[in-house]
DNA sequence: TAGATTGTTAATCGATTAACAATC
DNA sequence: TAGATTGTTAATCGATTAACAATC
């Protein structure tokens, strides 16, 4: 079963899937089965064979998945087996850690830009990359063939630096401002609101008991 | 209708809920309506109605909601009208940036700790806190009581430190390592893993056409 | 009163999981 | 062949959305 369309809970699966099978391949195992993967990654199996089933059939009944052939699939499939160029707007600490990140990221997707608003940034060295006005964004952007940015800015300049990116060209964004961009729907915005997260996170907290199923407590008890 | 079990994604939206009305207070706006609410986040107002009726009954009919009631409300439900005391391991860039993000969370949360297994980062201070060695955090997260970790080393890391965080007694992580953690049921593990977001936006990049229903594109076509 | 908007039930939609024939 | 595991259909589960009576 090929296209149809694909939800974003598929997508965002697979770079999980990638990354935990480019372990495998270090170590140098060659096969996985759903099974496997699913046990290691905490998703049902069925779920992982019918996530990849969209993409084609790409494993071997009785035997399992090739780990090379199916890291170069879902290579394809996310499109990091063509260079991607990425731009960093804000040269905060944020954007100072993520520019780090390079290292992390596969050859293939690679911040080749970082801008700043602020005069005082600009010209300095961020990751051996130079802080380039505001004003630089849109000829940068286009020269480079630059096709995502990140906003790395604070929340009351967000969307307006999200507009610089989208008139320049670029195809989406990766918001770490804490604020729900409005941009057309053809770019695509995913946001990484760690304020967010750890506010969620707040309410598991356990105030006394709650679902105490355990027989453990016996403080409050 | 109260209680019952929340899902998750009911959890997720409140925060966005709490940052919007925050900025509405700031505005000295009084009242909100789901369709307002639902238009400057992006949501389907029924949803939100739906998810603030979990908990209790808010609004009022005919009217709407009351800005600086449903802030209370909200804040009482994540929990965040208590001190929360966060540590957070690793006192590299991100740890670094995530440090000064102390300025956007709310007074009640907030990181009191740090620590990094680095002997040349011991000692040194990051925001005002002073980085310990990983052999005082079972006593540090005690003392202080810790209740949540902030988990920013290298993934081979990770797993590692969350460990030791959890026999240290906190109760939730924010795993930022690339790296799915293996943690016991009761103990909240929530990834922040940008990484995987940029690998999945990469998917959505278009090249060429694929539902080019705009007449807008001539090169190429 | 007329208009607006909630809280909630019912309908819809979509995603996850189970089950199993096909087949290595 | 017997055992393992895929790809896929059907069943289940859960989340979103529509609709509307209640009521401010």
């Amino acid at each position: 079963m090929k296209s149809d369309k694909i939800s974003e809970a598929v997508v965002r699966r697979l770079p999980v899937y990638l990354r935990y099978l480019n372990e495998l391949h270090k170590r140098e195992v060659t096969t996985v089965s759903s099974q496997e993967l699913g046990q290691k990654l905490d998703l049902n199996p069925a779920q992982i064979r019918k996530d990849l089933a969209y993409f084609g059939d790409f494993g071997r009944k009785g035997i399992g998945y090739d780990v090379s052939y199916l890291i170069e699939k879902i290579r394809q499939i996310l499109k990091l087996d063509q260079r991607i160029n990425v731009a960093l707007v804000g040269a905060g600490n944020l954007g100072h850690a993520l520019s780090n990140y390079n290292a992390f990221l596969k050859d293939n997707m690679k911040i080749v830009a970082v801008f700043d608003a602020h005069p005082a940034k600009i010209g300095t060295s961020i990751n051996n990359l130079t802080v380039q006005p505001m004003e630089e964004l849109e000829r940068t952007v286009r020269d480079n063939a630059i096709r995502i940015g990140i906003i790395t800015v604070p929340d009351f300049e967000a969307q307006n630096v999200a507009n610089q990116l989208i008139s320049a060209g670029i195809e989406a964004i990766l918001n770490f401002a804490p604020i729900i961009l409005k941009a057309p729907a053809h770019i695509r915005i995913h946001t990484a609101d760690f304020t967010t997260d750890l506010q969620s996170l707040a309410y598991y907290l356990d105030n006394g008991k709650e679902e105490s199923a355990h027989e453990e407590t016996q403080v409050d008890g």
